[in-house]
This record gives C-alpha cells, sequence and structure tokens, in this order.
DNA sequence: TGGGGTCATAAGCTGCGCTTGTGCCCCTGA
DNA sequence: TCAGGGGCACAAGCGCAGCTTATGACCCCA
C-alpha cells in the first residue's frame, strides 16, 4: 500500500513554497522533508519540484501528481478524524451520537475542520440509527446529535444542516438508464433492490414515501458493496445522493428519476430543547451550518 | 499521516471472510495480519472483527470503518497507478497521452481497472492539452490519446469515452446561488473568475461557447486551489462536473445555470486513422467505454 | 478421535526513515 | 565587497515498527 507521507509533505511544500516551513508544518527536520521528497522523485523518475535558493515551486508533473495526492491525502484525513471519534474517549469533550448518512458521508470531513479549528476539542462518535439518535440525546448519552428526516421529537431543538435526495440509480446498460421520463413509483415497488441489510433509516424513509417495497434482491453490509452490485448489473438500489454523486459524475452508475416522487431528505443537527447551544457542540453546528450556506 | 496499511488489510479480511485468505492476497503471514488488525482494535479501542473458528464478519463498528477505510483506499490506489504511469518506463507497453481532465479526474481509476484486468500492461502517462495530444498521437509518440471535445483531425478515429458539462460553481452565499433561473451569458462574460493559470482547453472550450470573457479575478495552479478560492467567496469559477461533484452534493460548492448554454463535452479516445485498436490500447479503451455503457 | 480450518502469541531480525552535523549556493543589505 | 541568512543536499549513526518463523489453543466435522 502507498504510504501517503511524501504525498502529504509534498502538497504542504506547494502550499508554503519552501521545504523547510514544510518541515516545521511536520515537526520534522529539513533533512527529512528533503530526504522524502527526492526519494519520491527518484521513485518516480522526474521532478515535482523546481528547486531555487528562494525556495520551491511545482513542476507540470509536479501539479499533476500534487492534485492527485490532494484527494488521498483528503480521504487518508478523513478516514483518520472519524477513527480518532470512534476511539471511546472517556476525555471526550463533545460526544456526537449520528445517523448512518451523516456518520458515513459528512461527519469525517467536519470533523477535519474542527479539529484545525479548534484542536482542543476532541470528539466521540457512535452510530445509531435516527430514533436511537434521539433518544441517546434526550437521555444525555450525547452532547448532540445528526438525523435524517424532519425532527423526532418535540423534546429536541433542531438545525438543518445539510440536505440530500434518495436516488434510485442503475448500471449504465440497465433499460432504465436511457429512459428520459424515468420510471413511476408502482414499478419501483414491485422491482427487488440491493438494499443494506437491517434497512436502515434510508430504507425506512424509502418506505414512507413510495409505499412496501418488494423483498429486497440482495441484503449487503456496505454502501460500497451495494454499488458495486448495482454497477454489476445485479439490480438497482436506492441510495443518498452524497453516496453516488461520484459514481454519477464518472457514468459508473446511472440515476433514474422516479415520476412524481419527492425524496428530498433534511439531515439536521438536533440537541436539548431550550437548552441553547454552546461550546464545541456550537462550534461543530456552526462549521456543518456554514459549510452549506457560506 | 495515516498508515492505510492496515486499513487496506481490513478491506480485504472484511471482503474474504478470512485473515488466513487476505495473508494470503497481500502476500504476508497470517500472524502479520493479525497483528495488524489487533494493532489497529487496539489503537481504536472498539472491536472491528468478529473471530469465530470459521471464519471472520465485520462488525457494525467495522463496518463503518470500513466504509470510511474504502474511499481512503481507492483514492491511494489511483494516486499509486498514476504515478505509477508517470514514471517514464522505456519498457512501457502503452505510451498514453491525456489532456488535463482526463488525466486529473478519469485516468487513474481507469488504470487501476487495468491493472487488475491486465496486470502484464505497463502504461506511460504524459498530460498535455488537447491539440498537443492530437499531434503526439499523429506523430506517433503516443500510442493513444484522450482529448475533450470533438474530434481535432480528420488523420484520427475517436470514441467517446465519457462526458461532462462545464459547471459554473459560487460559495453557498453567493448572490446568484439562490438564483432558481440562473444567469445570463452576457453576465457570466463581464464577471471576472478565478481560473487556472495557462488557460487549459476547459477555458478555450468556454470562451468558444459564450465569447470572451473578462480578465480573471485569479489564476490558480490546481484544480483543488481554484475550489477553494470558490468556496472562500472569492469569485465564482468554471470547472468541470468531474472536478465538482462531491462539493456540489455535500453543499461546499453551488452550481449556477447559464441560461441558453449548453456546455456539455464529450471526451474521447483517440488514435490513427485506419489502424483498428489493438492490444493494451483496446484493453484500455474498452474498459473506458464499459465503464460508462454496462 | 484425528485432521483441517480458524486466530493468537512469542522471539528474533531487518531495514526504513529519522536526527545530527556539515557543506554549498545564492541573494541581500550594510 | 563581504558577511549573514535562508535555501537545499549529503553522510553517518541509531531506534523502532513490522515482518517471519514457530508454536499453541480452539472449534467443527468426518
Amino acid at each position: 500500500m502507498v504510504d501517503l507521507g511524501p504525498y502529504d509533505v509534498l502538497l504542504s511544500v506547494a502550499e508554503l513554497g519552501s521545504m523547510g516551513r514544510a518541515a516545521e508544518r511536520h515537526g520534522v527536520t529539513q533533512a527529512a522533508v528533503s530526504a522524502r521528497i527526492r526519494s519520491l522523485e527518484g521513485a518516480l523518475g522526474v521532478t515535482l519540484l523546481e528547486r531555487s535558493p528562494r525556495g520551491t515551486r511545482l513542476t507540470p508533473h509536479g501539479a499533476l501528481v500534487a492534485d492527485w495526492a490532494r484527494v488521498a491525502v483528503d480521504a487518508a484525513e478523513a478516514l483518520d478524524a472519524g477513527v480518532t471519534s470512534i476511539r471511546s474517549e472517556q476525555a471526550a469533550r463533545l460526544r456526537v451520537a449520528a445517523s448512518l448518512t451523516v456518520a458515513e458521508y459528512l461527519l469525517p470531513r467536519w470533523l477535519v475542520a474542527l479539529r484545525t479549528e479548534h484542536p482542543e476539542t476532541s470528539v466521540s462518535l457512535s452510530s445509531r440509527n435516527s430514533t436511537d439518535v434521539a433518544a441517546d440525546v434526550l437521555a444525555g448519552a450525547a452532547d448532540l446529535g445528526f438525523v435524517e428526516g424532519p425532527a423526532v421529537s418535540d423534546d429536541l431543538d433542531a438545525q438543518v444542516v445539510a440536505r440530500d435526495r434518495l436516488t434510485l440509480v442503475v448500471a449504465p446498460g440497465h433499460a432504465w438508464a436511457s429512459r428520459r421520463r424515468g420510471i413511476d413509483a408502482e414499478r419501483l415497488r414491485a422491482t427487488p433492490l440491493v438494499a443494506r441489510e437491517h434497512g436502515s433509516g434510508t430504507r425506512a424513509f424509502l418506505e414512507h414515501s413510495v409505499g412496501a417495497l418488494a423483498e429486497p434482491a440482495l441484503e449487503l453490509a456496505s454502501t460500497t458493496a451495494i454499488k458495486g452490485a448495482v454497477a454489476a448489473g445485479v439490480a438497482p438500489a436506492v441510495l443518498s445522493s452524497l453516496a453516488v454523486a461520484g459514481e454519477l459524475a464518472v457514468g459508473t452508475l446511472v440515476a433514474v428519476h422516479v415520476v412524481g416522487l419527492d425524496l428530498d431528505r433534511r439531515l439536521a443537527a438536533v440537541w436539548p430543547r431550550g437548552r441553547p447551544l454552546a461550546g464545541p457542540a456550537a462550534d461543530l453546528v456552526g462549521l456543518a451550518t456554514r459549510r452549506r450556506e457560506g
């Protein structure tokens, strides 16, 4: 597996314009940075940085590699922020409970941002379904919750932090893929889908919107596995737009409109009613909201 | 920086259902896999795998971590496939020249797929603008090219492998973000944008569609930097839908419709006319096409 | 009841990447 | 004109992470 360390360093050098400053940011020696970059260049056989006595700039090759690397490094940082928050810290200053869609796609990046803006805040995350999240927050087992759909309890204050849309997706070769008009809800109800095991909030929301569904064609444990099965032509699936944005852009999956159905969902932060948000919880909600509202 | 090795192993274990088989896939001992997983669990303070004498399954915690990890590992693999193809191999069996959008967003994943389907194929990649790509292919300096927009020369055969759409994006707080109707082309022409240095094919295509543009508000070296500037409210930008799909889904950026303008683009593979595709070049084009067509 | 499958543990070795220390080069400013 | 500082590169030595090998415990099934 690739070691992202050198690429992380490369990105810092590119941003800061000097190996010395990048070394400082990473808490290592300038010599270490120099060696890392050189060995990276050695492995690639091209120079990535244009050195000068005044500093350092990316070469065109370097810019391409840096763009690729940014994606990987960002994903790795999100992963790290996520797993750090899972580590059951008794010392955690902020206990968050989140439903699956939020935990899977949104929270890691929020945690990365929170870490840079408020490094002193430690977060502990537990992933539950939406009703359990509400229960945890009401019982004081969590300071802050994130749920799918409208507010679940009158005893909670809520703030919408994101939206998504349940999206019917099929493989590019599927008959539905070329239907410009989409399909109707009846057709969807009658079709076996690829679904998540233990049908989470997504499935409940879908059944609430279209009515009872056919038995799943296949039940899988992870969203990634579902996407793979759909792309392989097993059956269609209904997933959050957050989950399939990349695949839709690249064309690995195709979205199919469902006539007359509005599958927009609000993703909201919730906390005990009447107790104004403060401290780390307010930081996190503010940061999450800012990502949408500017 | 996070070491993705243990997560890669975790994903293999989850997929194969046993540490021993995962060890085999990675070419290491079962003991090494066991140790890696244990140390990962130790660092997190939770168990990720449910061990049994018949094998191993993800716990709910494990499933969440695995979904996060899949994103990071995939990105790292794409990065690795990309840099491997930059390594100027004299032994390369397939020389590819690609324009920036294709090189940045599409090719790495194609190369990952090519590596698994045809491990014996080594690829060398050079990133040029579309006209240079065509010239390289015609001159025999590249076996296969990928260009933006319609075919550039009558001496080349072409095959559309993907589409994208140039997209006007602004920060969520920008005045245009709330305009349901979008803005007209005149407004776009008159507005200084954040642009890429040395305006690549994207800028040329845009000027071809809407006419001469205002002087850029800011010129930056990487797409990532442009997205950051737009999100920070510096100015709008026009980028490939491939570049902004994730940000649009999450809400970090907002797409603005430009009335009466069709910015759809075809991304095509090109090769010398009359010489039917064969060998590694045919593999790659086929694989890239299949990702769209099923 | 033994054989094949699973995972865990212990001991020992290897190699990668760090630090420290130094050298060279270029620009700047007194 | 020359000293100083900031830039990067090179060499020597060390520490530790993670591997392998070898073995043990457990469970299931024939």
